[in-house]
DNA sequence: ACCCCCATGTAATCGGTTACATGATTCT
DNA sequence: AGAATCATGTAACCGATTACATGGGGGT
């Protein structure tokens, strides 16, 4: 069976929390669900209008005087009945293998000289200590917000499982970078 | 600038580790790289075409009594080139976002009952704990392989990054299991 | 002037999966 | 007779990225 695609569900979902404009879920996801998703304007332009079109939302064009015009989206009853049916059926295609070329790399690292893959690794975990700063100021922006969100628990969450992966990942380069300079000399 | 494509750079590797056939390079990496990396028959055999067509392989075939006729691959001096040359160039992409739909489901799951949530959250533990297991299984592979491989340094790295993470991402289903099911009753 | 933010959209292209086709050998 | 493993390949399709196009408003 083809794997479904969620991306019309993402947006279902996006219009739920208050982004009711392709523009403003784009910078949402890439904002507070940066940590597991990601999406282009080319998914989401075409996406939207592909629900409306089904009518799993409706679309209303708002002209704005200081700002361009915008098109606003809104769930209908169907819309929200396929969002809740997706969410409770089961996820049947295992777990994510998430490709990883610096994994790839090191893992081919006898062709190229040690301090050149000790560097790499140094490069790696900086990129996750910045990954890790990120998730620290998502955090803060959804604690801070005016409105306590009844989505807040489970936006948490998600966080925490980032912040538990990535720390682990940066333990990991600590351990092997030792291990790499052990060896060098 | 558009993405650099690693296909052809991870058949490159494979070469060098003994893998030969379009057949055995897809099996290692199903089975060695799988915590990292994944590949298709779709773009195998084209990429090693493409190799060959550009001089970075060799193709030979050769017949077998027993078995269907394979063509075995072999990397020229310019393909260690091209190989050595990107496996030292820098990795310009940050880091890989890994798509995550179990997160993604919890990250909406105020439209779902609770209970829905925490089974989700257990078959997405359960299918961590099979990872693990799996991981176990190729190390003991690797290590109990007659012929200890230069490469098996950096293989075994790589695993223990799956290890690591993949017990985080455990801890913290476990953690998120009971606070949902506190808020439960 | 220039750039950034807001805002919507399309076309070309790419990387990758899935499904299909073929066919030999070995094991049950 | 049928299933499993070995072995190679292609065509259709799809999800997604990238680059491009347009255009108003505000700040330096």
């Amino acid at each position: 069976m083809p794997k479904e695609n969620d991306t019309p569900y993402v947006l279902l979902g996006m219009m739920t929390t208050g982004c009711n404009t392709g523009y403003s879920m784009k910078q949402m996801i890439d904002n507070s669900l940066s940590h597991f998703w990601k999406i282009s304007y080319g998914q989401i332009y075409p996406s939207l209008k592909k629900l409306t079109d089904e009518g799993l939302a409706v679309a209303k064009k708002e002209p704005q005087k200081d700002k361009p015009d915008k098109i606003t989206y809104e769930m209908t009853s169907v819309g929200r009945e396929a969002l809740e049916n997706w969410l409770t059926s089961p996820i049947e295609s295992g777990l994510p293998i998430q490709k990883n070329e610096w994994l790839l790399k090191l893992f081919f690292s006898r062709h190229e000289p040690a301090s050149s893959a000790i560097e790499k690794i140094r490069q790696y975990e900086k990129q996750l200590e910045e990954k890790l700063a990120i998730y620290r100021q998502i955090e803060q922006n959804i604690q801070n917000a005016e409105f306590r969100s009844e989505d807040e628990r489970f936006w948490l969450f998600t966080l925490r499982h980032g912040f538990k992966t990535t720390t682990a990942a940066i333990e990991w380069c600590q351990e092997v970078t030792e291990e790499l300079q052990n060896g060098e000399e």
